[in-house]
DNA sequence: AATATATTTGCAACGTTGTTGCATTTGAAA
DNA sequence: TTTCAAATGCAACAACGTTGCAAATATATT
């Protein structure tokens, strides 16, 4: 998965900040904060090209976004890239990680006569397998 | 339900503030923002005293909040209020309209190991029943 | 390799949401 | 009616995200 190839199968510019972030998402092995992000890049980017590098990225459907409790906003690579359905979200009360629960295929919830259901977010909040076991901490 | 004894019942002071605030929840047929809530009292209280009522609110389970995308935030009465399980909520992306599917529980999500499962929030996207018929708008 | 052009970037300014500290007011109990 | 803890209003502040615009840059073309 190179992020250059990535960008270039969607028709977008290869710049440094978009590719930066590609790669720092793709890598990570839960979903990421703009801040956690930003400090594993090299180069220094202003916010407003971050939210857009964030922006053109989401609705390319290359990376997803995962809000949580109306505060948390993280990035994980999208089903698109790595996922192939769609799945729950695991966010630990405990160390705040949240990852994307790829083994977790979404309920198909039944909607009254008339409603349409275009999507479904589950969000699962406890806690994490490592934080449930403090003495390995 | 009264307002007052909603309070009383929780060892709540009876301010007007927050006894309007459950009264128009209440009374509502879906969720409402901080913005449709103020505009159905009578009374015009300053935004950080909202702010306190709603945060005490939601602590003591009278009121849920619901968030949708970052941005949307939404009141509802709780479960322990009008409902009984754990319940989705349907968000329109044509009126943005948030209801509670009071009728639709959420599935059991089983974890991996080591993982506990607190509480599980499902947002329903898609059209509702009156947008999805045009002819009735 | 040089140029042209549409896209992206950085900056400044702004809007919204929500919080904190503090003086004042108010609810409820004695 | 008095008392006191709790709630309110106000001012200031912080975080997040957006917009307009001039400058910089990626890519296609020559």
């Amino acid at each position: 998965m190179d992020p250059v190839e990535i960008l270039n199968r969607h028709n977008l510019k290869r710049t440094s900040c978009r590719e930066g972030i590609i790669g720092v998402v793709l890598k990570a092995n839960q979903a990421l904060s703009e801040n956690e992000i930003r400090n594993r890049l090299t180069g220094n980017y202003d916010r407003t090209t971050f939210y857009r590098s964030f922006k053109t990225l989401v609705q390319h459907k290359i990376i997803h976004k995962i809000v949580i409790d109306n505060q948390l906003v993280k990035y994980a690579p999208d089903n698109s890239i790595t996922h192939n359905f769609e799945h729950a979200h695991f966010y630990c009360n405990e160390c705040h990680s949240v990852v994307c629960m790829d083994d977790i295929p979404v309920q198909k919830y039944v909607l009254p006569n008339g409603y349409s259901n275009d999507e479904t977010e589950v969000l699962i909040k406890g806690t994490c397998g490592i934080c449930s076991k403090p003495e390995i901490k």
